[in-house]
DNA sequence: TTGAAAGCGCTAACAG
DNA sequence: CTGTTAGCGCTTTCAA
């Protein structure tokens, strides 16, 4: 005999009531109109069944599926970024939402499928997630299905969106230096052009500029924000003779050169160069020796703050859009030493 | 005016037909019963209306939603296995599928929950997917649901696993060192009880012994498969006077501590001390200097795997369960030089 | 070759 | 306080 899964009929046949009082009764839904010992019956009915109502039957009905597309441009690929993912998954499992997925590979042609393929699945809502922190336009396609951007900001504010502080990071490492006395900071830094680069770069010009410095004759760029490229640029501001006392690495990755170039020209770290940098990449700045100190890209607290404003929206769709700058706090390790 | 999205009913109405047709001729059922005019006048009704089907109605009626739950135990955190939900991902979009997230920090008490909060949602089948290589039973919750575990096989092999083929990935590694000329091969390894360290110990057991040494004399045993337990276990075995020409790492992370040992006792890789390894993360076996030899998890082939067999058993209910051993490939690197 | 009508399992309006 | 009924948008018999 096939027992087919027991449906919201079956638990209301087995408590002597119609279907509908069964439904007000588990779903706490028409008020006072339910007695207590009815819901009581029902209740033990259902547990007795093991009752699970099919979402799929109500959403038709509601037109809430409690389903949240995640679209994503390679960001389930990409290391760190899981922490967003995370984030997002157990803010919106707390309220009883799942996660419906989709990576586009950053093909912006597949984005516009990947959120049709959403919207057929009825989703009650979007959230779009960069890899990097970026500007980007928000597909038409979206149409009014609400959508909160993670880790890029919208280039016309339309839609609701949370990126790093990252000024407020470089700041932070920044302040780690100076507070050990630090004056002439270099910086290594990449020449692709994303916002990330472009915060963290004019937030160190405004501080070295602040002490009358010229940030130019302390800043090395290499075309990838790699190793290699840390590597490289680090050797040319180390070789100086009026080589800086610190440096300030745009992420973690460029670290590591920093710390190999460092290595070859018999500097110690952090009794002669002191490094800091941005990422707190769990695998790298842990990790080296000395451990690195680094701004962390609060990606966990991110994807949680955009499934929240994400459920706001859901309830008040007329909110003014949000933009929200999440702090990058900064995990003080073994790298900064004073002058 | 509001403008809800079309459906059906105003497809139909725009091509003339009744609803049941346009239903046929977009999803070419029925046969041969739509004709070829009537399908063409529904097509372009359905595009000039930018028609788009909800998956909810139809999922209630027919019973297949085209998603397929992801259950992972902080598989969506840690950094290398979003290889697995791309692989997943990938071939379950291929076939018009989507998947449905949800992770269970590891605790089993959720993994019920889990298993229950998708079949709510009528996903059409489930993938269970573990961090690390083990052996797991299949939870009751999971009835009569398809299911294919992911980096675990079950206990009583009562569903369809894939994971990866240690024991072939070991004998690549240890390959790469015998071609090489080494025999005094160590190993160090994890004390945790896992199923990869188990398999890869074993196979490099067999391996010396085949070459009449005695393991037991250059095996080292850290309680974590971390940097530092690397480090140590790589310090016993190197300051011996008879030191190991070679190393096997149970992981990258370990060979990470491992390189670091063989640097402050002055021995250079590879010239004095070849070492090999597993995992091939990114982010680490490259980075290294010099570059590590390692086996790679080949987790993108695994999600793929998984969702295939997972629609193979949509198709086929009652067929016999598979366990599939996904090959690791070796990414030879510089690691490794003649004795 | 097509249309009318039933029904998937649920919720919500309307009666009582 | 509770039951009856309609209907969400689709697919699929059944009848023509």
């Amino acid at each position: 005999m096939v027992t087919r899964p027991p449906r919201l009929a079956d638990v209301a046949k087995a408590a002597g009531v119609s279907t509908a009082t069964a439904s007000m009764a588990l779903n706490g839904t028409g008020g006072t109109r339910i007695g207590a010992d009815t819901r009581a019956r029902v209740r033990a009915a259902a547990a007795e069944l093991g009752y699970r109502p099919n979402t799929v039957a109500r959403g038709l009905r509601t037109r809430r599926t409690h389903m949240i597309g995640f679209v994503g441009d390679d960001v389930a690929t990409t290391p760190f970024a899981g922490q967003m993912i995370r984030g997002a998954h157990d803010a919106a499992r707390k309220a009883g939402f799942l996660l419906l997925m989709i990576d586009t590979t950053g093909d912006p042609s597949e984005t516009g499928e990947a959120i049709a393929a959403l919207q057929e699945r009825q989703i009650d809502g979007i959230l779009m997630a960069t890899m990097y922190h970026q500007v980007i336009d928000v597909p038409e396609e979206i149409g009014s299905t609400p959508v909160v951007l993670l880790d890029s900001r919208s280039a016309d504010g339309s839609a609701s969106s949370v990126v790093p502080d990252e000024r407020g990071g470089t700041l932070g490492v920044l302040a780690e230096l100076a507070a050990a006395g630090h004056r002439r900071i270099g910086h290594v830094t990449t020449a692709e052009d994303v916002e990330a680069r472009r915060i963290r770069l004019d937030t160190w010009r405004e501080h070295l500029t602040a002490y009358g410095l010229d940030p130019d004759e302390l800043l090395a760029e290499a075309p990838e924000a790699m190793t290699r490229g840390g590597y490289d640029t680090a050797m040319r501001l180390l070789t100086r003779l009026d080589r800086p006392t610190a440096i300030f690495c745009f992420n973690d990755r460029m670290a590591m050169g920093v710390y190999r170039a460092a290595d070859e020209l018999g500097l110690s770290i952090p009794d002669d160069l002191s490094v800091v940098s941005y990422d707190d990449q769990e695998l790298i700045a842990p990790e080296l020796a000395p451990a690195l100190t680094s701004a962390a890209l609060p990606h966990y607290a991110m994807g949680r703050w955009a499934v929240e404003e994400l459920l706001r929206r859901l309830d008040d769709p007329d909110a003014e859009p949000a933009g929200h700058l999440m702090p990058c706090p900064i995990s003080r390790r073994d790298s900064v030493a004073p002058v």
